[in-house]
DNA sequence: AGCACGCCGACT
DNA sequence: GTCGGCGTGCTC
């Protein structure tokens, strides 16, 4: 028997099968999907075995050396879903394949054991036979009293571990037993199915069909209870024998939401997430190939996990970049969430409150099927939003906080109500802006906001390449005000301190955050009522459910609608539309304040009045007159290389070899200078692919990388990328 | 990726 | 005369 396989390098010139002979005694054991370790060249590799063939082939073949864990080993799908991911994103399949697995599992040498055991006592002899040791030593109690323990049921060895175990260990009566020991352990709960769904929410729940694939896309209001519909699907799905998995963004990892599937599902769910040991990773993956879990919540990688029977995948908060990896392989869980629904037959369910623009435009094609939820649960209405013009606070004196914010602040805190203030500082620092009007530089062709390059004085558009020099004064009010705008974190909370000396203030962004388990106390803190105001980043945004939140302060809204970036009024929807949502989540009605110099902006106005669809309408229209997605798709190629001028021929002859080619509607765009522009001294260019249909593209980028993609030069190629 | 083979420069 | 630079080519 030979076996094709496919080894650890992740190289494309190894990116192919090589072909080895199975040794006799290796028959009955080898299987496709199995880890083995093989000569190659002069060295010893590992690799995975894709598949077996009795057909000898016409060149000589060396010898499997051994199998490297015949108790685990991809299944069919994951082996095809590999294929998938390596065809999406145009990895090596060795790749795809490492990503899948846990890092106690990767292709590779491996020298420590992931392994943990309990060693338990245990009867080595039958029952008679103990029991006439006991009758005929009746003065040995302590042996005595040893031997009854074990005949109820093992013992771990350390609880009675004494020298008269050894003795019986000795007279072969007792004997040690190994058990795979689970680094984290889930109390069995009963399953309660006691929460009944709103009207609302089983309209809802009875759409989804549990039985053929289909995707849908839940677009649910903050608040409206989309947890509870997963419950009741996932219920269902566990009822008919089957297994589901539910994405999740990091951030909601540690939060509430993972709380209560634990709270619904007890030992049945397992958390699959950055924050475990590589030890606890490989435990959780054990039980779930071992089918001891039925549920898996976890973040984008979770989607690889070995369920079998799949009976539904979730997709929970899906319009967050988190489920598109930002490094090689650049896939999008999405993806392998449809081939994985496709796979088992079985739905994938998409939710949002701010679903993508991608999203609910396929929903409006009936691609897929759209459901919504537009009412809060418990007669919460959705918080009442105030903008605020800070050009004009600013004249009077009120530089960070408005006269109106601060005056609710203290109201609050007089009340004892909570207070959560959102920095925005996405799309911080790039670009520059008037302190006195609010002004920022656009790009005329693409309508993306220029990023300003410091060595050179100048702006730029990532896009086109448009550039344009730096005016000493704003070009809108003449004021000497142009400059990077931004305040830290720290900055704020000094000044909210000064402002407010009595109040309990915590901060939360990523200096707070970085310990393990620092993200969990400041929510829970912050729950407890330990602070009264929660002052963050973008990471307070999402899923967060506190009872006495009444007031979300915005301090600054403007700035990430200037991100380089034609998701940018997206991606500021969002942020404030969910930051948004944290205020009011109980009987109390909540308020939220935006702060902003452009008072009339468009999607700020979508904002204040909680319209969704109002914005997506807005904002379709954009993208389809500047012929942005969901109107195209977009392909990032950068260009990386240490030598500039190589860098920018590559880069050059990448277009020229590419625009012959491609479809006539398909258009180029570049090269330019990427928006990290140097990193380490390795240069980056950019050329930006628009197309709707082509059908070539897939294989002319296979083309560009085969002819380009050498040792002084790096390609990185991305379809849909979540920023450029 | 890792290693060998191979052909030209400065050195114990 | 050799040691070693890294360009090229191959690995079942």
């Amino acid at each position: 028997m030979y076996a094709k396989i496919i080894i650890e390098y992740p190289v494309k010139t190894l990116d192919k099968c090589f072909t080895y002979e199975v040794p006799e005694d290796m028959v009955s054991d080898i299987k496709v999907g199995m880890k083995v370790l093989v000569p190659f060249g002069k060295n010893t590799v590992f690799g995975i075995v894709l598949e077996l063939t009795s057909a000898k082939p016409n060149f000589i073949t060396k010898k499997i050396y051994r199998i490297d864990n015949k108790d685990i080993y991809l299944n069919e799908e994951l082996l095809k879903l590999g294929k998938y991911l390596q065809e999406k994103t145009l990895c090596t399949l060795i790749t795809a394949y490492q990503t899948m697995l846990p890092s106690a599992l990767k292709v590779k040498s491996q020298n420590k054991s992931y392994d943990k055991f309990d060693t338990y006592y245990t009867l080595n002899k039958s029952l008679d036979e103990v029991n006439k040791y006991i009758v005929e030593n009746e003065k040995r109690f302590k042996q005595i009293s040893i031997l009854d323990m074990l005949i109820k049921g093992d013992v771990l060895k350390k609880d009675i571990n004494s020298s008269s175990t050894k003795t019986l260990e000795k007279l072969g009566l007792i004997k040690e037993i190994k058990v795979k020991k689970y680094r984290l352990n889930n109390e069995k709960k009963e399953i309660k199915d006691t929460f009944n769904l709103t009207k609302d929410q089983k309209e809802v729940y009875d759409k989804v069909s549990l039985d053929k694939y289909g995707i849908y896309l839940l677009e649910g209001v903050t608040g409206s209870g989309k947890t509870e519909v997963y419950m009741h699907l996932i219920s269902d799905a566990l009822g008919k024998g089957k297994t589901a998995i539910v994405l999740v963004p990091e951030i909601c990892l540690t939060t509430q939401t993972v709380k209560r599937f634990y709270d619904r599902f007890g030992s049945d769910v397992a958390v699959f997430h950055s924050g475990l040991t590589p030890g606890e990773k490989y435990d959780e993956y054990l039980k779930i190939y071992r089918g001891e879990v039925k549920i898996v919540v976890g973040t984008r990688s979770s989607i690889f996990v070995p369920l079998k029977d799949l009976g539904i995948i979730i997709i929970d908060e899906e319009h967050s970049e988190t489920y598109r990896q930002d490094s090689n392989p650049r896939y999008d869980a999405k993806d392998m969430a449809d081939f994985r629904a496709k796979y088992h037959n079985c739905p994938l369910l998409l939710a949002s409150a701010t679903p993508t623009l991608e999203s609910r435009a396929r929903a409006d094609k009936k691609v897929y099927t759209l459901l919504t939820l537009k009412n809060r649960v418990n007669n919460m209405v959705l918080p009442k939003v105030e903008m605020v013009d800070m050009a004009l606070e600013l004249k009077q004196g009120h530089y960070l906080f408005s006269s109106v914010l601060k005056e609710k602040i203290k109201d609050r805190l007089q009340k004892k109500e909570q207070i959560i203030l959102l920095l925005n500082r996405r799309g911080f620092a790039t670009y520059i802006t008037c302190s006195s009007c609010g002004y920022t530089y656009k790009c005329p062709n693409c309508d993306i906001t220029l990023t300003y390059h410091k060595t050179s004085n100048n702006l730029r558009c990532h896009y086109c390449g448009y550039v344009t020099k730096k005016d000493d004064v704003c070009p809108k009010c003449h004021e000497n005000s142009l400059n990077y705008l931004g305040v830290g974190t720290q900055k704020v909370e000094q000044m909210l301190q000064e402002l407010y000396p009595d109040a309990r203030i915590i901060r939360m962004d990523q200096d707070t955050t970085t310990k393990k388990g620092s993200y969990q106390r400041i929510i829970d803190d912050f729950a407890d009522n330990k602070y009264d105001i929660l002052l963050g980043t973008q990471m307070i945004s999402k899923g967060l459910d506190f009872k006495n939140v009444t007031l979300v302060g915005i301090i600054n809204a403007d700035t990430s609608l200037n991100l380089p970036d034609f998701r940018a009024n997206e991606k500021t929807f969002d942020l404030l539309y969910q930051t948004a949502g944290r205020a009011g989540r109980d009987k109390k009605m909540g308020e939220v304040i935006v702060q902003t110099f452009n008072p009339d902006n468009e999607v700020l106005n979508y904002v204040k009045n909680n319209d969704y669809d109002g914005f997506y309408l807005y904002e379709m229209n954009i993208r389809h007159k500047l012929k942005y997605p969901p109107y195209t798709y977009i392909c990032l190629i950068v260009i990386k290389s240490a030598n500039y001028d190589l860098c920018a021929k590559v880069a050059t002859d990448i277009k020229k070899y590419m625009e012959p080619k491609v479809d006539a509607k398909t258009i180029i765009y570049g090269p330019t200078p990427a928006s990290v522009f140097r990193v380490n001294n390795i240069y980056h260019f950019q050329i930006t692919i628009k197309y709707t249909f082509d059908n070539n593209l897939n294989q002319l980028l296979k083309e560009i990388e085969n002819i380009y993609n050498q040792d002084k030069v790096e390609l990185e190629i991305t379809f849909n990328p979540a920023r450029f």
